[in-house]
DNA sequence: TAATAATTGAGATTGAGTCTCAATAACAAT
DNA sequence: ATTGTTATTGAGACTCAATCTCAATTATTA
């Protein structure tokens, strides 16, 4: 489980950092991300803190997931026509996905040594990761023993 | 280089396959693509379309990259506030992404090292792999100086 | 050559996301 | 606490990539 005043405080150091305040509308949208981990849209959560009663504009909901996600508490996963997807990074832990194409079962895994090559490939660039997307596609164990 | 003549045959069967014509401004689009490899979005093909003296529409440009994405000629590298970017892969050596979360730039690497501890994972779970996708987000050397 | 079906283009339309700016809230200093 | 300073908010206008419309056009089939 996520603790959410750790997220909070957390939150509020990066803002601070950057000159920023911690207001009751960027509470409520950290609230909501830190409390339904999985993945959502900006559109359908500005709807779903309205719901609860909560008023919060949709301006406000859109700057703070700019400010979440470059804080690194979120992450895009992808855009679609529906918008962009985001999903809550914080306090996940990080792994990576194998696809099979055959039967569709995703296989999670996470590798030091390739965290670890990613990073010297990044400063090879002098470009400073953040976060990263990686899925193998291929054919897993299960699936290869039935095409024999 | 690339073969034109291969490529225009290889979509003109992807077309029959799905009851689809070869039409003039297909042909104008997919030609474009394939002579100036590297990364594009789709408003600025429609200009340079434009600028050669060749008659292709807006509405068109767009829905040959539909079809074209579809087909496997291209794929999209992302997504920045001047739309989606596409990149040519028909013909072309596999590579991995930086994406800079601030400017939208866009950086190419392949590492050897990389494609070969891949391998070594996929291995060790059983998994063959047929091919991958790793995007890795950020920021770039100007931004971060910029930052600073 | 005629009939059939896919395609095109100009412009209207959609919709996610951003911007404006006056009103308001948070923080720091006294 | 009160005041001054600065960041933030919200409603709605705005932007612009992308899609849709539909009559005119073009490619294919019979």
């Amino acid at each position: 489980m996520i603790d959410l005043n750790k997220g909070k405080k957390d939150f509020t150091n990066f803002l601070k950092e950057h000159g920023q305040r911690l207001t009751n509308e960027r509470s409520v949208v950290l609230n909501r991300i830190l409390s339904c981990a999985g993945h959502f849209d900006p559109d359908s959560l500005y709807l779903q803190i309205r719901q609860t009663g909560l008023k919060v504009s949709r301006a406000s909901v859109y700057r703070t997931l700019t400010l979440l996600h470059k804080s690194g508490f979120i992450s895009i996963v992808g855009k679609t026509d529906k918008g962009t997807i985001y999903e809550c990074t914080y306090g996940i832990k990080h792994h990576d996905h194998m696809h099979c194409i055959e039967c569709g079962k995703v296989i999670e895994f996470y590798s030091d040594e390739l965290e670890k090559l990613q990073e010297k490939i990044c400063k090879k660039q002098g470009f400073e990761g953040q976060s990263h997307t990686l899925e193998i596609r291929g054919y897993c164990a299960q699936c290869r023993k039935n095409m024999k």
